[in-house]
DNA sequence: CGACTCTTTGATCCTGATCAACACCGGTGG
DNA sequence: CCACCGGTGTTGATCAGGATCAAAGAGTCG
């Protein structure tokens, strides 16, 4: 709860018109407006901005109503879940540019919460304007089924069964490989999400977390910052991730 | 290795119009062909089947290249994973009218394989027709991606932090709802998977499958067969999966 | 029947959780 | 400016859930 301090948000929407793709970092690369520029200008008509969302506020909470898709914008966001015993679990962490709330589809409501991990900007794609873009715009649709199918495909890694050290690793790897899609630096990784929510996410208590960074300090891999860590050897990160990653 | 004897395998392809969906026992209820019967008929034009294989027979393999999307018509299957080190991982149990390699859509290829678990038969739905499809139909596409969210959001709740016992119960009660979905006994699970396939599925080790359906038949909650269980008290089961369970 | 595989049960071990204590940082107010 | 304070992160000691090792029982198929 240590991240969830503020109370319920009604951030303002602006509309697109106002901040189209064109002036966003990510247009090229982003996963739900991006792609091919011309042929899905389509989403950049209906893409509204929510935000600026600041460290541990809601961008929507479990039970809401399913209006739209979204897509982190600038900064960060993780999406919890919380189970009949009131226990979190950290389902993902977002990047800019990456589509969420994709399970929502069939529920019609949302039922998991989508956090800011500091200072965040979001997409929002409202869905019944979606549903119209689909069925004239083929290419749209297709779009969509392929960022779902991805979606259904990267999950079943963090299924697996293999020891805390690769899970560590696969996960950092992880995310400097979708820095690179996007163009960031990948020898620094920013982490602006506690150690326990790495570490639920993960399935690994906060004190591990902290031993295996630890560890991989002391092999040289990394230096371990606060909110995030610089990569000295990404190469020695990946080797022993290895089986976890690219499937 | 156990379940996977058999040698590669080109199955017998029939047209659907010899064996359509209305002779089908899950045809009301089948997540692929099924739902609305009237408005998605066009999904029943394009259907095939595939079958009979036997149990450890492959429905595909990995790096065959993406065709066609697939369902159970009778029987059950597997899907498995190979990591880079041959670890095997069973990414799930399908039943019938359960869709699957939704995955492969994003690769253009299958990166895993389905195996069947006793004697299966399949429904396979070719990709090229499906995309014809969807443009002329906006019911089948909202159906499809309905289903493909419906995925998205069963898959999370495998990757969470539980305990042995009850990712156990949460794991047969999962299978008894979905069988009552499909109209099937739920007083007796048929498993025809092997204990080490469950294990594997479950992130448990053989041994303790054996023992936890040991403890549940101690506690009079099921009845353990070879090829299955009987389940005496679901109420008791669901009560200590209820953590992992409906989200 | 006999060879093989799968399952069950028991004994021991080990990875990572839990418990505990301390260090660090950021903010607040004297 | 520094003392204080609460939240977060690190490190050490102990514990336990489930894995692994080992061996015997139960189907299955030749």
């Amino acid at each position: 709860m240590y991240a969830a301090h503020a109370p319920e948000t009604r951030p303002a929407t602006r509309n697109a018109h106002n901040t189209g793709c064109s002036g966003c970092a990510h247009a090229a690369t982003c996963q739900a407006g991006g792609y091919g520029e011309a042929t899905l200008s389509g989403l950049r008509d209906i893409v509204e901005r929510v935000g600026l969302l600041r460290d541990g506020e809601y961008l929507y909470r479990p039970r809401t109503p399913f209006r739209a898709l979204y897509a982190v914008q600038s900064g960060m966001a993780k999406t919890v879940a919380v189970d009949s015993s009131g226990r979190e679990q950290v389902l993902a962490f977002h990047l800019p540019g990456e589509l969420f709330a994709l399970d929502a589809i069939c529920l019609g409501h949302h039922d998991n919460a989508v956090i800011a991990l500091g200072r965040t900007q979001f997409c929002r794609f409202p869905f019944d304007r979606l549903r119209c873009l689909t069925t004239t715009q083929p290419d749209v649709q297709w779009h969509l089924m392929h960022t779902m199918s991805r979606q259904i495909h990267q999950q079943r890694l963090s299924g697996g069964d293999y020891p805390a050290e690769e899970r560590m690793a696969a996960f950092l790897t992880n995310l400097s490989d979708r820095r690179t899609l996007l163009g960031l630096r990948t020898d620094h990784l920013p982490l602006p999400m506690s150690r326990a929510d790495i570490g639920n996410h993960l399935r690994l208590a906060t004190e591990t977390v902290s031993r295996l960074l630890a560890r991989f300090r002391d092999a040289r891999l990394i230096r371990v910052e606060r909110q995030g860590i610089e990569v000295l050897n990404g190469k020695g990160l990946r080797e022993i991730g290895r089986h976890l990653l690219q499937a």
